[in-house]
DNA sequence: AAGTGGTCTAGACCACCTG
DNA sequence: AGGTGGTCTAGACCACTTA
């Protein structure tokens, strides 16, 4: 005898349906919009656990099993992690096995490509007009751009250009950027309270103009792999809007396909 | 009271467990390989359906909710479809809304790019070294390659190089590949019974060289994405080597991070 | 020993499709 | 009407972790 409203669209007045409404959702995918509601309330912090099983079925009223179908599928969707014994914690970039969980980029010998970081530099300023449409921010609101180098052994492999909403991102400067260790996506989640879920990337091959080819240590007009990424956090609100430059010689993106 | 080796430890000779053996799987990892096993053998085949979740329950000896878990994740490994009030179906190339599922390529525009066709053409050869190798081949052993090109509004956008197990593929010709209306891997599932289950590949930027310049239209040193493909079936045996080439200046790679 | 997630069962009812 | 997959429940037991 659930408290919500029910699944079954008999006992849930199919007469006033007849808008364009998608009717109603089965019973644990409500619970799982409520746990995602908590989550991005805050209720509970990224590497903390959540209530047990039991607890939110009595919180819910509903039995385990539909706390467990929906505590699994946002376990697939990576917002929560299963320890069995332990308990079901709030995802978060930090370890996440040697950071880098949306780094694609693999070493040609195999395995990940450890690498160090180069701040170019990170200023506030207006944000254009094609960046502000696919960030959902009106032309010429605050943006932070950060922009920075990563190598492998020395040798420069990416250059990054990333672009953040200025009003998420109050406080983010150079200092902040270069004192912090670990991924960056952790310190989004840590000390701005923007956790990155899922995005998109759009993938080509472009010629280096000079000033990239400067910063990338090849010639101009030589072949890097341009990467778009479009990154978003809940409720699909785009947030992070990122263009890469990877070097390819010795280095490649790695895809899996299903 | 199942039929098959019960899956609990204790109840499964565990003394005889102080190899390296992974110990015993759940029933319903079981019941997933054989399902697997009966998909490999070809009892039943692409776009057929399979025994209802009841009927398989009875011939496994186990509940319905077992089988169930075992369905579930074969069909978000896309092995099997299930369409409510119908069945369960074994997942094929045909259909597949307008082909091409492993295909990432987009019209920047947005929506697939409706490709044309041409071959360049289909040779049976002896395989090179290297790749023998990631093909689990002998040196030597024959190959079929296929070389193609995909057109949008008659501008060429990929530059495909196909290299396939000539003991798998005999009969595979220009021919019946000119012939062929539809996907290629429907063409391979349905004619020699080799169904592309998922792929690795290694994305890179590369310039054009001579002769590729010429079949793509561009110039010579001109950008192009390299996408490497390698595609297995099952049991995780690669079956397919694939080296394409696309222009990226009205196109690019669409990829979802999760 | 107690608490957590993981597996398995049996049975009920619903939603969808077909004859 | 009868079959299929989809949801929900209640209860049992197992495996892993911590104390």
């Amino acid at each position: 005898m659930p408290a919500l409203p029910v699944p079954t669209a008999s006992a849930s007045a199919p007469e006033a349906a007849h808008d364009n409404a998608p009717a109603f959702s089965p019973l644990y995918q409500q619970i799982k919009e409520l746990i995602t509601r908590s989550l991005q309330g805050g209720e509970w912090l990224p590497g903390q656990s959540i209530p047990s099983e039991m607890e939110l079925a009595a919180r819910f009223r509903v039995s385990q099993g539909t706390v467990r179908k929906a505590v699994d599928e946002l376990a697939t969707e990576n917002l929560l992690v299963r320890r069995q014994g332990k308990g079901t914690f709030v995802a978060t970039h930090a370890e996440e096995r040697t950071q880098y969980r949306f780094l694609r980029l693999m070493s040609d010998a195999g395995g990940s490509p450890g690498l160090q970081r180069r701040l170019i530099g990170c200023r506030r300023q207006r944000v254009a007009a094609d960046a502000a449409r696919v960030l959902g921010l009106k032309s010429g609101d605050p943006v932070v751009e950060i922009r920075r180098v990563l190598l492998a052994a020395d040798a420069p492999v990416v250059l990054d250009d990333i672009l953040l909403p200025g009003a998420l991102f109050k406080g983010l400067t150079a200092e902040r950027l270069s004192a912090w260790k670990g991924p960056m996506y952790r310190l989004f989640e840590a000390e701005f309270g923007v956790r990155m879920i899922r995005a998109e990337e759009k993938i080509r091959a472009v010629a280096a103009d000079a000033s990239q080819a400067r910063e990338m240590g090849v010639d101009a007009g030589a072949p890097l792999l341009s990467v778009e990424r479009l990154s978003f956090t809940y409720g699909d609100k785009p947030v992070e809007l990122r263009r890469g430059l990877y070097r390819t010689e010795h280095h490649h993106y790695r895809n899996e396909l299903n």
